[in-house]
DNA sequence: ACGCCCGTCTGATCCATGTCAGGCTGGCTT
DNA sequence: AAGCCAGCCTGACATGGATCAGACGGGCGT
């Protein structure tokens, strides 16, 4: 069990406190416990090496505060080590809302290639410490390695399909459809990452919940409640378990 | 004047009725009036001639036929060349929604990308033309030119970025500010591509706006009367003029 | 030119969710 | 240990949009 999975089953990182966000730490894809779901899955060892040469730092990140806001200037994307994080986009009047959450191994960032400036904002959920890629150095070895080139795009395809399928989700589902779906898809990615898919801990609030899901705090809360009296879920704070995922699964396809 | 610009106008494609809907027809991003707006932007005459060789071939579908489908194998993104196409998602529960318009310079296709496989449904709402643009040697030509790399990744990115705008849209505002916003993204899309900003004609039907906006198509005909009421748009069937501009994007800051 | 039908508009009603308000709990600070 | 406060839950009420129903009009095919 590597310091990493340590860090990410709850270990508070105190030895940040006080210290500026920003940290240069080594990083180091080819002993990372995430590679395969992150960026270098399946690649071998020399390029992995090519790889660890540019993703030479790592940045911790502590509870609360913004890995990038809108406007920053874009220079490199980031693969989340361990933590949690929210991306927020912002609408005309000011308002913020939430447009998705990024566990260990999933990338950020993504959004700021089309104009070299950031068009959201990404807050740590917890103390959370990412894999700084500067993008121009990852274009340049995707040149190099089709195999890290094809990666790249497939992360960029599957955010596109995420968003596809949470668009469609908002548009015509009801709240107690949308937020099993939402508790079905945090399972899956924590099933993904070895950790059980049928109880877990909500790291975020209901506020972020509702956000995210196009609904007040209030319904978030009433439909939790709703779920847990219809059998199909087991609402304790953030606490949460799911006695019978295949029911939870058949309830979204109503 | 050329060929394509003359058919983008409206002129009815009649000699590709009774034939299979796929055609092999050169292609050539080097004469393509939308070639600033595409993929090939910004790159010189070399690389613009190594591309005309990989987008060897165009397709038209005629209207209310499907590029592509739900499940289909990917091989190919397609870039529109004319015409206007529709791509819906599929939800749980089998029914559709519509997930975006795509009109002439902008990309399809680029979901299948995460499982070679297409996760959507992309149907041309009138007789279209699309480029056809080989997946795998558009990668390797982008290690090649990183010029045209850029460009994909710009283009990854910025339909990211439009999926999140969406995705705020649908989780926060009210149905006037839905329509207003549509309405104002189509504006400056057409006016990208040399057309009138405040005067256009809707190709799609009310059912299909109201499924991207997440609204019933009552919902989007009483919006319509009601902006128009309140002087921000004039509509006639699926005329629409937008007298004033500024007004009509003051009126999603509320 | 005629008639059919799809797409659109409008009205009446209902329901899900937003809004406003109050009270509870657990964790953090002092 | 006490007290405070953010986050959460629950209730009462308001409302925007869905739903159901019907009428109109224009485009298309015969």
């Amino acid at each position: 069990m590597s310091h990493i999975d340590t860090q990410f089953h709850g270990v508070r990182i105190t030895e940040s406190q006080g210290r500026p966000a920003q940290q240069h730490l080594p990083a180091a894809c080819s002993s990372c416990s995430l590679h395969e779901l992150c960026l270098s899955g399946g690649l071998d060892e020399i390029d992995l090496e090519a790889i660890d040469r540019i993703v030479a730092q790592r940045r911790r990140i502590a509870k609360g505060e913004a890995l990038f806001s809108v406007g920053d200037a874009f220079r490199s994307i980031y693969a989340v080590r361990f933590g949690l994080f929210k991306t927020e986009g912002l609408m005309t009047d000011g308002r913020e809302q939430v447009t998705g959450f990024q566990m260990a191994g999933e990338l950020l960032g993504l959004d700021g290639i089309s104009d070299d400036r950031h068009v959201c904002k990404a807050v740590a959920l917890e103390d959370s410490e990412v894999c700084v890629i500067p993008f121009a150095e990852m274009e340049s070895l995707g040149r190099a390695v089709p195999a890290l080139q094809r990666n790249l795009h497939r992360v960029m395809s599957r955010e596109m399909v995420q968003d596809r399928n949470l668009l469609v989700l908002l548009g015509s589902a009801q709240a107690a459809e949308r937020l099993a779906a939402f508790l079905l898809n945090l399972s899956e990615r924590h099933a993904q990452r070895g950790y059980a898919a049928s109880e877990f801990i909500l790291r975020m609030t209901r506020d972020e919940i509702g956000s995210y899901l196009g609904l007040t705090p209030e319904t978030v809360s009433r439909t939790f409640t709703k779920l847990q009296k219809d059998g199909l879920i087991e609402v304790a704070q953030k606490h949460i378990r799911i006695p019978d995922l295949p029911a939870l699964r058949n309830f979204i396809g109503c």
